[in-house]
DNA sequence: TTGATAGGCAAGTGGTGACTTGCCTATGGT
DNA sequence: ACCATAGGCAAGTCACCACTTGCCTATCAA
């Protein structure tokens, strides 16, 4: 849902992860921490990490394959489209840009 | 900046004021607050309403213009352009999509 | 089978953000 | 001049989120 997908965009490192797999698709958990580290000096610990992927496949925007004792994460760039359906061009997609299950009770 | 438009798009009241200003644009404070009454059965504060435009104006997601005790509200889907080159067509905008100063020191 | 690598789970902490409350300013109608 | 309308400012509260720490599981190489 839409909640989950801005929230998950919410937080720098995660777009920063975004990035990453933009242009490395398929990366580990590991790589991921290490690229953080060389490229932006990060000094994030690996479940802070850990953390931020699985926020963003909660989102849909990152899928994650096991082989072995690896787990690689590729990207999934499908729900950043309806961002674009909802607001920018409403009129595609039947109609309805807005998502009616984005919403929460307080 | 980037960080101020994913925060600004966090928030479900925030990306339902959007809607709001998509279904009818230049519309003042009080009457999207009377929207979101009625058409969600939202019991926000007016003070509740103000702060969020005012970071939907802060992110550039939205122009305010003032008109004598009236201050109407226009939305600016420019920035959300920005997100679409930056992940979903990387290519467009001459090479890079990733904002690099998208960033903030912990 | 031991050790190293790759990753997961759970509880605790600090800071930030959403919302409220109370009071203040400014514009316009009568 | 008065009052109602439209909006702003500032402080306080509360809940959530990012991050850490400590410990545990699983796979592979020697």
């Amino acid at each position: 849902m839409a909640e989950d997908l801005f929230k998950a965009l919410a937080d720098p490192t995660r777009r920063r992860i975004l990035d990453e797999l933009v242009e490395r698709d398929g990366q580990t958990l590991f790589e991921i921490c290490g690229r953080l580290v060389t490229k932006y000096g990060l000094g994030l610990s690996r479940q802070a990490i850990s953390q931020h992927l699985a926020v963003l496949e909660g989102a849909g925007l990152v899928v994650s394959r096991r082989e072995g004792r690896y787990k690689f994460h590729e990207l999934n760039t499908e729900p950043l489209e309806r961002i674009v359906t909802r607001w920018l061009r409403p009129d595609a997609q039947g109609e309805t840009g807005a998502d009616s299950s984005d919403w929460r009770v307080r």
